[in-house]
DNA sequence: GTGGCTGATGTTTGCGTAAACATCGTGGCG
DNA sequence: CGCCACGATGTTTACGCAAACATCAGCCAC
């Protein structure tokens, strides 16, 4: 912090020679294709501010017992020097890296990406770095490859953002001093979880339509394949078997607008459909499509609700309702989860839920029957 | 690599306890909170293959002139240790970290995410890792302190995903070995830069409306601060000079679809509007809404165009004609250019423009007066 | 046969940092 | 007055790895 604003770029290290070149046999260039212009190191400020390199280390991790002069003296050189605590060593010395891994399958849902960006402004402020995995298809052994990288990388902890069930292969060999947690997944018994409350959003849901007057819900669900659609499937059904009503045939995408429009067509064609509750908003969005092109009025004839609110929701055809999810809240317990078990060393796993909140827009309203 | 199947969690490290406890004074327990239980270093591999620590080196970076029958023992060892390389020790070694650091100013954007992940992506092909630093606030303190981070990071290079002029005040602390690539700018004479062909992208959509036969084309800008959105608003209003034709007065929004919305709106009441071109596909949208509520309908009484090709564009009502951006591309694109001048220690600055692609979809037909 | 060469392996050393320990004044107190 | 505690600083050492150099056996050529 005290060296931001030391000379531009050249004049770097202007006055004093940092060691190297004569002196040390192997090591004088390290940076590869440095031109030979090592950073100062600790020996170099110590050097110069005439103390021991043991002094500039005491200054550079803010110890107290320092003296007021010689700390002055030290900083100064530092400036001079443009000294750079070398973070290799650092981490050699102390065993962590203050790096927190993240592992993900893609960066194409919202979802993922706002958890992420969460995840990195949180660890931030916690003075950890985050480093990035992403994995580019989820075959097993990819996510496998990714973790093997990860040990070898330098992290001290792992957040997954990811369906679990593509993680379990990977399991055995995450190394058993890294803590593991787990986003999107409701695998609470094996991993620390921290997740947006899918059911209690999909209640919220289904109540609101029923509130209205719905004699049923239909369901626009993601892919087989997902645990998070899995979960706002079984919720879906359950919240209606709930209120003594008939669940009728779940329709799937694949989180997808272009799936959406699809499963909307069917849906545009049965007259008996009067609410749709949509496992996400992109889906929403070619759902309205489908109905409108099917002169399906939204929300006169067909009431639909998505899950998300990304930030175009309140631009679509109509506005559309539907279930906030507080993504920058999930990024942020996460990394607090991890510290903690990190700081603790903590192996117990817990879950821990965010909730939804129903943001209120244009596209539904009670069924035409109810008017 | 081969250890990829070893014992699972807690039987790691089974046979042979690592080289600890008594024997060294300080170093036990390393990382902090793991109960004593260090991770095997190469003398561990090295003492249960009754070989040297170098031949354990020699193995774990597959030099060549070890024998087969040593190289198979070393590897028996390491499985069973369940060695790791720590790479810290690695990067203090060698002098780099195999880290490209990755500055954005945020991830709301689907041309950062994408970029980000397409870098991130390349990265890992050839064995880099990429850390992440968004920079939640825009204010130049805030792009410092990155920075400052950055330096102190563990980073060999750096990718800028950013508009460049909030980058400025903070040049002066990027230290002289770290090269950096800049997205998203036209500072080609100060930086490295890749990006879309912002320019070349917003020719084609002011000649393909004008191709339909419109008079001229409007356009949906971005905010003033922004380049890119300069950008396209410089080469719109000259391709429509070029044409003969006169630029209409200039409609800005902040790329959201919101305002995108309100400028609609505005647009929607000049009857004399019969083509615009949109500086993003969130604005597109709200603009689609606004002529959609003011019973303008697009593209019999206006066209519309925008710009980025965003997966739902095409589940627009109508489907969005738009330009495509490969952002794949410019990541790929990006981390070839920062490991090229990184391993050259190449000064000079380049520019590289990947071109747009025009995608015809339902949002653009002849103006009314041409049928 | 002996000198040199090659391939396989061991030994030494140092990367930059920070903990642990050592030293050295100074001042307070018995 | 001398001893000791204490604050300020210096010295040593080890973190884990991998270059550089050293060693050593076997082998070929002259």
């Amino acid at each position: 912090m005290e060296m931001a604003e030391r000379a531009p770029v050249s004049g770097a290290g202007a006055a004093v020679e940092p060691a190297g070149g004569a002196s040390r046999p192997g090591g004088a260039a390290k940076r590869p294709g440095t031109r030979g212009r090592a950073t100062a190191s600790m020996a170099d400020v110590a050097r110069l501010a005439g103390v021991s390199s043991q002094t500039v280390s005491r200054v550079s991790n803010g110890y107290a017992g320092v003296n007021e002069e010689t700390r002055r003296q030290v900083l100064a050189a530092m400036k001079e020097l443009g000294y750079r605590p070398n973070s290799a060593a650092r981490a050699l010395k102390r065993g962590e890296f203050r790096t927190i891994g993240v592992i993900t399958f893609t960066l194409s849902t919202t979802g993922n990406v706002r958890t992420l960006e969460a995840i990195a402004t949180s660890a931030a402020a916690e003075g950890y770095a985050v480093t990035l995995l992403p994995v580019a298809v989820p075959t097993q052994d990819e996510v496998r490859g990714a973790f093997s990288r990860l040990e070898e990388l330098a992290v001290d902890a792992v957040i997954v953002i990811m369906e679990v069930h593509l993680l379990d292969a990977a399991t055995v060999i995450l190394p058993p001093h890294v803590q593991v947690v787990v986003v999107d997944s409701d695998a609470g018994d094996r991993y620390t979880v921290v997740d947006t409350d899918q059911a209690g959003g999909t209640r919220t849901a289904v109540q609101h339509l029923l509130g209205l007057g719905h004699r049923t819900v239909w369901h626009l669900g993601g892919p087989e394949d997902s645990f998070a659609a899995q979960r706002r499937a079984d919720a879906w059904r359950e919240a209606l078997v709930e209120a003594g009503r008939t669940p009728p045939p779940l329709v799937r995408g694949d989180w997808s607008a272009e799936s959406g429009y699809h499963a909307g067509l069917e849906l545009a064609a049965r007259e008996d459909c009067t609410a749709v509750f949509a496992a996400n908003d992109q889906m929403a969005l070619g759902l309205l499509r489908a109905l409108h092109e099917r002169g399906r009025r939204v929300p006169e004839d067909v009431s639909v609700i998505g899950f998300d609110d990304i930030p175009e929701a309140g631009s679509f055809l109509p506005p559309l309702t539907t279930l906030h999810q507080d993504f920058a809240e999930v990024g942020r317990l996460c990394v607090q989860a991890v510290l903690r078990k990190m700081r603790r060393n903590d192996p117990e796993h817990g879950t821990t839920l965010v909730p939804t909140r129903l943001v209120h827009r244009e596209s539904t309203a009670p069924p035409p029957e109810a008017r």
